[in-house]
DNA sequence: CGTAGGATTTTCT
DNA sequence: GAAAATCCTACGG
């Protein structure tokens, strides 16, 4: 078997809900920690809910570069939560988007994982955007960063999984736009889908 | 099983 | 001043 194929910045490049939806399946590997991406939310530009909609900010401006980056931003004034930045029409200059990775089921760097998350519960370690990014260790240090260079590696699915569609979580305006995908069956989602 | 409250940064009103 | 793309702990049924 040939090694799984890192995603190139070409991949993030289009629609935001495309790659949200191929992102499911694939591994997000940071500084040799890291699992099969479980979970997604797409936020685009013409979206109230998402951080881009009000246009630019210091806090935002890696929306607004290029695709295949990462957005870390600060939730809740306590967690981090990673996005991966994906594709705007450049002729539209101030417009943006960008996929949250919600959960993870974690398979590499099992024991860092559990020291930095202080349990060893599996299903607890990285089911959640805050929890990702506790576990992985990812910070602001990592806003803007590129996806397809080392300390990140995103890699291609093995295979195609069964996908579940739903409204996502913790949102107040565009709350039924059903824009949070997830691998069927998977026990690592951050919440089950309805 | 459920609900409630606190931690604390960034943005908007 | 209040709300937010959250998580944890405590307490009640």
């Amino acid at each position: 078997m040939p090694d799984a194929q890192p995603l190139t910045q070409a991949f993030f490049a289009r629609p935001v809900v495309t790659v949200a939806k191929e992102l499911i399946g694939c591994k997000l590997l940071f500084a040799g920690c890291g699992g099969i991406i479980v979970e997604t939310e797409a936020y685009d530009h013409e979206d109230p809910a998402s951080h881009c909609y009000g246009g630019r900010t210091p806090r935002n401006a890696s929306m607004f570069g290029p695709p295949g980056h990462a957005y870390v931003y600060r939730s809740y004034g306590i967690h981090w939560c990673l996005n991966f930045v994906c594709g705007r029409l450049p002729k539209h200059g101030e417009m943006a988007s960008g996929v949250l990775i919600r959960a993870i089921e974690p398979t590499d760097g099992l024991e860092l994982i559990e020291e930095r998350r202080g349990t060893r519960d599996r299903r607890k370690l990285c089911s959640g955007p805050g929890r990702v990014c506790q576990a992985l260790n990812i910070t602001k240090v990592q806003d803007g960063q590129p996806l397809d260079q080392p300390p990140f590696s995103v890699l291609r699915r093995a295979r195609r999984h069964d996908i579940v569609i739903g409204p996502r979580i913790g949102i107040t305006r565009a709350a039924e736009t059903p824009w949070r995908f997830g691998m069927a069956g998977s026990v690592f989602l951050s919440r089950p889908f309805a």
